[in-house]
DNA sequence: GTAAATGGTACTAAAATAGTCCTATATTGG
DNA sequence: CCAATATAGGACTATTTTAGTACCATTTAC
């Protein structure tokens, strides 16, 4: 399922900081004392960040990070992506290989698919969202589609 | 932020398991064959289910276990909660204490709030729902109340 | 050339997870 | 009562994941 690790938090502070810093470069060590996260690990975040896209570097004495787009075209499925890796849907819960015993598994791969449609509404969240303070959200409609059984 | 372990996945498909024996009694052992899962774990994901009161026991000769309410009444945000403990929502990203350093915090309780929405949706989403097989979940809109920074 | 920055990788320590095992208790039936 | 079978509740161990650190190479500005 996913999973949003404490990197994965911090990373979202390193983002929204480079956020408030309207296109210029800043380096890791600013964002650290910015954020108050060792400098290491921003560091460590940064680099799966510009691996991933999100953050744009440039090196030198005069280097940094920058957001390569504006918040509003950052996704919260783009952030999780870059800090945990290709997200590990998991795995199926029939032992015996994957579901080769149909039999076994009566939940087909029900987790699954409210993973996917998580997914996809965090597609729909962005950096900027992220950075507002509102209310709750809403509950999203996750069985909207969940219809008769196929089979 | 919400995980599910290898443990919810199969604690799920036993769940499904007792469903399919409308209220009679069933051991661990026969679970644990029906499922293909070792029965120690299954064991303790029933002692577990019981605990969260999912399922009901019966001790003895004649015992085992059977569902507390029909599928239809049992949500998916139950399962988690009964298998991952007290969801374990990310601490507060601000280093420092609690958020008590607002200046430091530009994300706010974002993703907490994203978590509550999913768990919010997952309470609408039944044991009966995750039986079925059936197409890709809609995406639920997760941002539908992000409204304006409140400051 | 030197200082300051990122890039990449490897490593270590700590924590969470998965799975097993043991003992106690309850129930049924002879 | 006694034996067999089941759950209840912990304790325990091995494995995996995560968090954080360290090191060295590379790039750029002055």
């Amino acid at each position: 399922m996913l999973r949003m690790s404490k990197l994965t938090d911090y990373g979202t502070l390193v983002l929204a900081q480079l956020a408030a810093q309207r296109g210029g470069l800043v380096s890791a060590g600013q964002l650290a004392d910015a954020t108050r996260i060792g400098q290491p690990t921003v560091s460590k975040l940064l680099k799966s960040l510009a691996h991933a896209g999100l953050v744009v570097s440039e090196r030198g004495v005069q280097g940094g990070y920058a957001l390569a787009r504006s918040p509003e075209r950052i996704s919260a499925a783009e952030i999780i992506d870059a800090l945990e890796g290709p997200v590990a849907i998991t795995e199926c819960s029939s032992v015996d290989g994957c579901c080769n015993l149909e039999a076994f598994c009566r939940v087909g791969h029900a987790w699954q698919r409210i993973n996917l449609s998580i997914r996809k509404a965090l597609q729909g969240v962005t950096l900027a969202d992220l950075q507002m303070r509102a209310e709750p959200l809403p509950p999203p409609d996750l069985k909207e589609n969940l219809v008769a059984p196929a089979r």
